[in-house]
DNA sequence: ATGGTTGCAGAGCAA
């Protein structure tokens, strides 16, 4: 069971990427961030001719995510329970037994900035969710853009993005950290210990020529999933078409029960 | 190199 990530940075703009690379994946699930569409123009009719159901939660001009699965999504939760948000962020649905929680974390522009703030309530109301959502469902992943790279490795120059930094900085960090306390485990960190493996780049610069990027984009599995995986990959393919995401798809590999 | 690019929307903000 392949279950990937996409922050697609408008689904308008890159249904023709999409529907390339399900054909070149073939997944079985796919969290998609960054959609940027109204509900009433999610593509899911185009979606479905080639095998994807969809649910989804969006908005004009920002954010929206969805969930594309082969087989049907059921128990579909939008927003985190509790936490009155305009922000279309947060889509969980329940698909082959296994709990999906996709997430287009906050990016928080700067540090002291109001976004930044509510980046970090934004994490702290995921945090007591999540802690309820791995007891209802053990076999549970968390995945999507999580806007922060969790150490070193996952940074292209780390004097610039250090603990002052947006992405990178202390508080930052911790809230993942406490993510992961959860028993939610980063799965390209259980396959891959190297550093310079990014999933984002910035469009300026020609960071994707120079590799100028970071690693922001996770598929975090519960303990009880853990014995299943057996692989976790960033696919840098699409970055390199026409037009593209500034994010790669990522994916997790689970074995069959 | 405090710039650079892209998306949305139709100027300037968000990323």
């Amino acid at each position: 069971m392949k279950i990937a990530s996409w922050n697609v940075n408008s689904l308008n703009v890159r249904l023709p990427h999409l529907e390339e690379w399900l054909r070149l994946r073939a997944p079985d699930v796919v969290a998609l961030q960054e959609t940027k569409l109204e509900d009433s123009r999610f593509p899911d009719s185009v979606l479905a001719g080639l095998g994807y159901r969809s649910v989804f939660s969006g908005q004009k001009t920002y954010n929206g995510v969805a969930i594309l699965s082969r087989t049907p999504a059921t128990d579909v939760q939008i927003g985190i329970p509790g936490f009155a948000d305009e922000q279309k962020r947060v889509i969980a649905a329940t698909v082959d037994g296994v709990r999906i929680v996709d997430l287009y974390v906050v990016n928080g522009q700067d540090i002291g900035t109001e976004k930044y703030d509510y980046k970090l309530r934004w994490l702290d109301a995921v945090h007591g969710w999540l802690a309820q959502e791995i007891q209802a469902h053990p076999e549970l992943i968390v995945l999507g853009d999580f806007n922060i790279a969790p150490d070193d490795r996952d940074v292209h120059d780390p004097k610039v993005w250090n603990d002052d930094s947006i992405l990178t900085s202390t508080a930052e960090r911790a809230a993942l950290r406490r993510l992961a306390d959860l028993g939610l485990h980063d799965s390209f960190r259980l396959h891959n210990e190297e550093g310079g493996h990014f999933s984002w780049w910035d469009y300026r610069a020609a960071g994707f020529r120079r590799n100028l990027g970071l690693r922001i984009d996770f598929a975090l599995i519960s303990d009880a999933l853990r014995p299943r995986c057996v692989g976790a990959v960033i696919d840098r393919e699409p970055r390199s078409w026409d037009r593209p995401s500034d994010h790669a798809p990522v994916w997790v590999e689970l074995a069959p029960r």
